[in-house]
Order: C-alpha cells, then sequence, then structure tokens
DNA sequence: CGCATTCCAGAACGTGTAGTCTAATTGGCA
DNA sequence: TGCCAATTAGACTACACGTTCTGGAATGCG
C-alpha cells in the first residue's frame, strides 16, 4: 500500500444500500453512489468491477447480517423468538433493514446478474440458511408445513415491520405483540 | 373514427402490466411494451401522453379490480371472507395480481408521477376503499387496531399468496386454509 | 372520387446510463 | 530525494431510454 485509500468498499456498499432503502433498486445509479460517497465514478470501478457488484455485495452482506441473527434461534427450534428477532434487527441495522426487505430482489439485477463468485457465496448463505430453517420445523418436510412456517417466521413478521420501514421509522411497540399473537394463534407445529 | 385502430389503449396497458409482472418496473419500457403488442413506438404514444400515463392506467385499472372484489365484504363487515377472496381474485386476474402485489408500487412511478387526472381518479379509489376497510373494523380507530386488521385482510394473506404469484402459478390449495387459520387464531375484533 | 381526419410507422433527438481510458496524485521505501 | 505501485480523478465512449417529428396509410363522408 503505497498510498492511503480515501474510499473503501464499505463506503461504496453503504452508499448503495441507503440508495436502494430510500429510493428502490433503480436509484442507485453509478453517479449517485458517486455523489453520496464523494467519490468520482473511476474510484468506485476501481474497488468493483460493475454496479452488480456492489450490488451483489450489499445483498450478501445484508443477507449474512439477517440470517446470523436468526439462525442460532432456528437452531434451537425456538421459531416464535426468531421471528421476534427479527425487530431488535432491524432496528439496530435500518439501512440493511430497508435494503433487504422493502424493495424486491429481481429489480436489483434483471439488467445484469451478480459476478458468479458473489453468486456462489449467496448460494452457500442461502442453503445454509435453510438448513437452520428446517431444522426448526424438523420432522416436518410437506409443503403446507414449509409454507406455513415460512409464513410465521419470516413473511408474516416482515409485512407487519414493512409500514414502518418504509417510513424510515422503528418498529411500533405494536408490532412486536402482534407477531407474538400470531404465533400465539397458530402454532408453526400443527 | 375514419380509420380503423390496430391498437386499443388496453393492448397497451395489457402489455405494460404483464411485463412489470414478469420483470419488476423498469422491464416496462416504451420499447418493450412496442415489441410486446407489435406496435411501433409512435402509435404508443398516439394513446398515451406519456410512459407514466400508461403505468397509470395500468395501476388505477389493477387497483380498481382489487378493490371492486373485496369492498362489498367489507363493507358486510366480513374480515375473513374478505381476506380468502383475494384467492379467487388472484386467480381470476393473474397479471393483474402479479402487477398490484407484486412489486413495489414507489418504483413504479420515481421517475416521473402519474399525470395528474389519474392521480386524482386513485386517490378516490383509495378514499372508498379506505372506508369499506375503516366500516369492517368499526368503532375501533386506534392505531394497533387498524395495523392488525391491515395485515389480517391485507398484507398477511398477500404475504402467503406472494410465493405463488411471482412464479406464475394459481394459489396453492394450502393458502386458503393458512388464510382462515389465520382468522380463527387471532380475530379482527380483539 | 377526393377530402378531412384518425391512426400507423419508424427514424431521429437529447438525456442519462454503465463502463473505459489516460493522466495526475499520493506516500512508503531504497 | 527519486522511484513505483496503488489510488484518485474525470473526461470520454457506446448505448438504451423516453419522447418528438414527419410522412404515409386507411376510412367515413360529401
Amino acid at each position: 500500500m503505497v498510498r492511503t485509500a480515501r474510499f473503501t468498499e464499505d463506503d461504496f456498499i453503504e452508499a448503495a444500500m441507503s440508495l436502494v432503502a430510500e429510493g428502490g433498486p433503480t436509484a442507485a445509479t453509478m453517479q449517485a453512489i458517486a455523489r453520496r460517497t464523494g467519490a468520482p465514478t473511476g474510484s468506485i470501478y476501481h474497488r468493483f468491477d460493475s454496479r452488480s457488484a456492489i450490488l451483489g455485495a450489499a445483498w450478501n452482506s445484508a443477507y449474512a447480517s439477517f440470517t446470523g441473527a436468526l439462525a442460532p434461534l432456528l437452531h434451537q427450534r425456538q421459531a416464535r423468538e426468531a421471528a421476534l428477532a427479527i425487530l431488535p434487527w432491524a432496528e439496530a441495522n435500518p439501512r440493511r433493514a430497508a435494503f433487504l426487505l422493502l424493495h424486491d430482489p429481481v429489480s436489483l439485477f434483471e439488467d445484469s446478474p451478480p459476478p458468479p463468485t458473489q453468486r456462489q457465496a449467496l448460494d452457500r448463505l442461502e442453503t445454509a440458511f435453510d438448513a437452520a430453517f428446517r431444522a426448526c420445523i424438523a420432522p416436518a418436510t410437506d409443503d403446507e408445513t414449509l409454507a406455513r412456517a415460512r409464513f410465521l417466521i419470516f413473511d408474516g413478521p416482515i409485512a407487519i415491520l414493512r409500514p414502518s420501514l418504509s417510513r424510515a421509522l422503528p418498529p411500533p411497540p405494536h408490532a412486536a405483540r402482534l407477531i407474538a399473537d400470531l404465533h400465539a394463534g397458530m402454532p408453526v407445529a400443527a
């Protein structure tokens, strides 16, 4: 290292995340990232091969953070606690949460897919997290139980969280009550 | 009328809807709409002032269809039946459902908002539907009850429906059971 | 039969995009 | 002090996009 770097990879990842969180995938143009970080576009391409590479890195980072918060609870077969854990995670990682949960991933990579290396890393993250999820509901493996658990642990809580996420507000106090009631009235193990 | 029209407004609306349903808002470019309908771009501009006008018309049409299917049930205070009615509606209107429920509306109009006329028409649809929703949960008006009901009637069922919507498949048989269980374990009137 | 009107048709324009290229700057090290 | 690789810097290219423009084709009416 012979010259001190003014910009790190994380600077660009953070900028891309918050731009997507605020204005959707198309808001994260290279020039918008450059403006937000104060870097010229050339410096971004010095760190990343392409725009998809930045978005892919951001996605993997946010996904790893999310699954890292939930996987231990799933392995302990605590479905309710895992669902509730989404709230403090989102409050502690507002940009990551809005980036990951608010916008549709298909729009992120529709123009060009992320580099194969990142795609493989994401595949590993996904299979590891899927294993945790299946461990939580084992021994059931039928489609209905899977869909039910996916709704109770992920999609339901995320739907409850979405209104406050899209307003960049912390989860309201009744969000936790809603999720708890959801699990009380409709247990994962039917 | 002096020359028979080869393309109608609905041709372009339908094309825009299915393009968005399949590939997100950015997939519905004017050239993509032109390709799908077989029309040159000039013919599209003969029917619509702008791209936002097409997307706005598509949105209003889909929203009107959706609320038209649910509002009567809400006025009869049948929250459970309204939530369940989303399934047959989505099965009967697969393109509209995927267009309306799968993708984030903020990405649709982020570049340029729809024409004021359409915006006002949508406002009217929204206030009318909100009145139906409030009639369903009256006399409660507190935030928690509103959020709870919104989740039970709309966001929850939509989250249950989303996986099959994004695969362009009809709702699986267990979707109705899931929604029914949701309302059985967690009634709107707490 | 030709005129007026409606519509089709697609080339052309300006803008904003992702990505490239070349040069200038920086700072540890011999 | 002078070298050299890492990094910044931003002009530049090629392209896709939304939109406009001009011309031609069709059809009801007099």
